[in-house]
DNA sequence: CGTATTCTCAAACAATCGTTTGATTCAAAC
DNA sequence: GTTTGAATCAAACGATTGTTTGAGAATACG
């Protein structure tokens, strides 16, 4: 019953869908990319979306769900490691939070793209795509706001939720934009991408501490 | 023949048009806002725009004109006080860069809306969209890499143009995320958008002075 | 005034969208 | 070999998309 028919293929059909509806999402957006194409790209056909999926949206959260769950663990495993630790930096929190995203982002098999459709959604306010992703792994972020509460205690828990939401979303664009532009040397843009990656979280670490009621005056 | 027809209406059928095109273009982005939306919202015929613009790809292209030919003359204006000085700073120049956009974020006059805008559009790569900018408004991106340039001279042209693309696009997708959520009080919310942008600039020259082959390794 | 031009409007255009249907093919169960 | 259920397929569904049409109203020019 488990089993799959049809398994002699390469991949499955839903494997195969979900990658190119994850490249076709990343290239052209979620209203952007049909089914047509999707199922076009992924060689299978039309009505095999809804048939394995439901609906384009249900296909969408499948998507994010495929790469979120271990996203989001490894966020938990790293944050868990120096939660409550005496000696943690904001700098440690967000590198909690980013580092799995910038593996992510390096992995082979259509990491990249992903990372592309996340910053794609932090664009796109769409209102059911955040409620899905605020049902499934809210308690990631809710957690790591934990831990920024303590860092910061003279910030309200609404003010950390704003600043996170700022801070991840820019820094989730940062590195969606690495995927895109090709390097002449794969070693020199692993090497650049990490050196970023660096400066991004130092940035982040200065928004987050940013005190609230100071005007900023006289900076030059 | 310049005169306008219905003129006592209150604003003239193209500005109405942008308006509304601009409000739900960072709404529900490009693909995903309908001209019936569009000329619903802006109460005209669904025949004005393609009329008066030819069609929707000339209609976001008018959205992006009619923003871009002030802000970009700001930011040219900003940068030749500065340009070719000896006390000029990293921080002056993204400063030209920057602020005039973030002035447009706080005007009345659905500024805000077009900053989102703005930061969907370095979401979706669209290219036919992309070179328009570039045509248009390249030779500001241009003069501006000179600038840098001459205070970065190690890094080589082509770098200059990646980190500069890659910091825009977060400091933008920013930017247009502090016009979202409402605060409380205005005077407060001005006060911090200030802060935020002089900490996003100081991230921006922290990612422009990157050397570039050197791993960052042992920041923890 | 009358003519010309500009603009608006309802209606329809072909194309594409997500979705559904019903028949057919496949692999396994008995 | 027959049956069963899952998977695939071509075809069509109604709805919505951007665009075009042609007639009509409003303004401008002589």
């Amino acid at each position: 019953m488990t089993s799959a028919p049809y398994a002699s293929r390469e991949r499955s059909t839903k494997e195969r869908i979900l990658g190119a509806a994850e490249a076709l999402f990343a290239t052209h957006g979620f209203a952007g990319a049909s089914l047509r194409q999707v199922t076009a790209a992924a060689r299978v056909n039309l009505a095999a979306v809804n048939y394995h999926f439901g609906s384009k949206d249900k296909l969408i959260e499948e998507v994010f769900r495929r790469r979120l769950d271990e996203l989001n663990s490894r966020r938990m495993a790293a944050l868990n490691r120096i939660a409550g630790e005496s000696g943690t930096t904001l700098e440690d929190v967000l590198d909690a939070y980013i580092r799995p995203a910038l593996d992510l982002s390096r992995s082979d098999g259509g990491g990249a793209a992903f990372v592309r459709v996340l910053a794609r959604a932090y664009a796109e306010h769409n209102e059911t795509l955040r409620r899905f992703l605020s049902d499934n792994y809210g308690h990631v972020l809710r957690q790591f706001a934990n831990e920024f509460s303590r860092l910061l205690p003279n910030l309200a828990r609404e003010e950390i939720y704003w600043r996170l939401d700022i801070v991840t979303g820019a820094l989730t664009y940062a590195m969606a934009d690495f995927g895109v532009i090709q390097r002449k040397s794969d070693v020199a843009e692993r090497d650049h991408r990490e050196a970023a990656a660096d400066h991004l979280i130092r940035f982040a670490a200065a928004g987050m501490r940013n005190p609230s009621a100071s005007n900023s005056s006289a900076s030059r």
